[in-house]
DNA sequence: CACCACAAAGCTGTCATACAGGTTGATGTT
DNA sequence: AACATCAACCTGTATGACAGCTTTGTGGTG
């Protein structure tokens, strides 16, 4: 099948070389089947357990998909393994809540204004309803947090960018992981009342497509945000 | 040591989960030593097998390092995993360059701000330093590219958010593969020249202080960057 | 001829074992 | 106290084994 290249820098590291370049040069689709680990193996004159440990290193950055007794498939984007690595930098003290928060607002605020030129009819709709379903859901903090998330998901998938999705939806592990601390900042009913009627602000502007008040709206919600984090104490 | 959590979701998943929980648990912060594979895998009730392929998912994303007959340590974060995640989006059709190109310009023209308000006088100096070295590599397109990535992966650290630095780190591995496209399209010499007097300015104005001038300058440098793209046949 | 049931072959998940070679820490020497 | 040496420990890779799931092909049935 071919060789591999850097035979010095383990074993492993040059399979998940070979298979990427595999990958490459037959032109695998997402959902195209990969050869079996025993063919690879034989092919890439290494051992299985080799192979196999590869394998994983790829489904971890989920380039690929395994399943048991299937063939290994290639993976559609997903900002899975993204979450990961940003949870693991805030939880090491290398990023920070607030630079989470610096990049999203820099993201979203260009997301709303491509939301608002570019969303279909059916997206203008999904954005609104996860706004009211969060004022329905006022008093499920849970799923309200659900359906913030959805909310932001849903502008970021209408900007047609699929790469302002995946990086909207990598913040949104940490981002689920520090929303309650900013909802309970959030002490009176008017203020919680306020958050709600930004998300719904933002989603009438882009239902209007206008982009200017989608954005003034989006930069609010991150200005009341980022206020309540920092009055919950977050640096 | 603990339980295994989502017992039915494959043992290597549930252990990568029990090792991420380990590093949260213990405040592990990157350098600090795991376990060995001996002592999780007693610990855990998994084979060696299992935990090694734990270990292999978590290196593939950068949030432990590996390395022969040392322990496995923990990661600082690094934009590698991110790089790949993207060439493999692009390679399989489901991000285009352009769409890479608008997300960057959203991203970077941020960044010039930040580094204009914040760069130190070292990174300053950095910053002009590298459009200097384009200029003096001018004849040599290998070193030129490497030293416009080096560009703006100063400006990014110089705007002292570390997810700007991982987001514009991530995008470079494509980068460098479709820099080439871009170069060999400006075919005028002025059209190189410019290009690299964009560089320039943008340095002037970040060392400046200037923030409008180096959104100024980074603006026209994506404007100049996706029409030389276009024209040589990328969608 | 189309369709279904079923068995065989193939594939992945996990475990145990073995050994080469790198790393670390303790021991003892100067 | 500094250093050299070595034993214990650790990781990287290979092999073999088996359970359980999936795919495929076969042949029978309507």
């Amino acid at each position: 099948m071919g060789e591999l290249t850097d035979p010095g820098g383990g074993l492993v590291s040059s399979t998940v070389g070979a298979i990427t370049r595999l990958i490459r040069e037959q032109d695998l689709m997402p959902g195209d089947r990969l050869p079996s680990e025993a063919t690879l193996s034989r092919d890439l004159q290494v051992s299985r357990t080799v192979v196999r440990e590869a394998f994983r290193s790829l489904a971890a950055m989920r380039i690929i998909e395994l399943a048991t007794g299937k063939r290994a498939t290639v993976a559609p984007i997903d900002h899975g393994a993204m979450s990961l690595i940003i949870e693991h930098g805030v939880h090491t003290d290398q990023i920070s809540i607030q630079q989470i928060y610096d990049v999203r607002r820099t993201i979203e605020t260009r997301i709303v204004t491509l939301a608002s030129l570019r969303r279909s009819d059916d997206e203008a709709r999904i954005i609104r309803e996860e706004a009211e379903a969060m004022r329905a859901s006022i008093a499920t903090p849970e799923e309200l947090m659900r359906h913030d998330l959805a909310f932001h998901m849903a502008l970021a998938r209408a900007s047609k960018n699929p790469v302002f999705a995946l990086i909207v939806g990598a913040f949104q592990g940490i981002t689920s992981q520090t929303w309650p601390i900013g909802w309970r900042s959030r002490t009176s009913a008017e203020g919680r009342e306020a958050m709600i009627a930004n998300h719904e602000k933002i989603a009438e502007a882009v239902a209007d497509g206008d982009p200017e008040r989608a954005v003034a709206a989006m930069s609010q919600h991150f200005d009341e945000s980022v206020r309540a984090l920092i009055s919950a104490g977050l640096t």
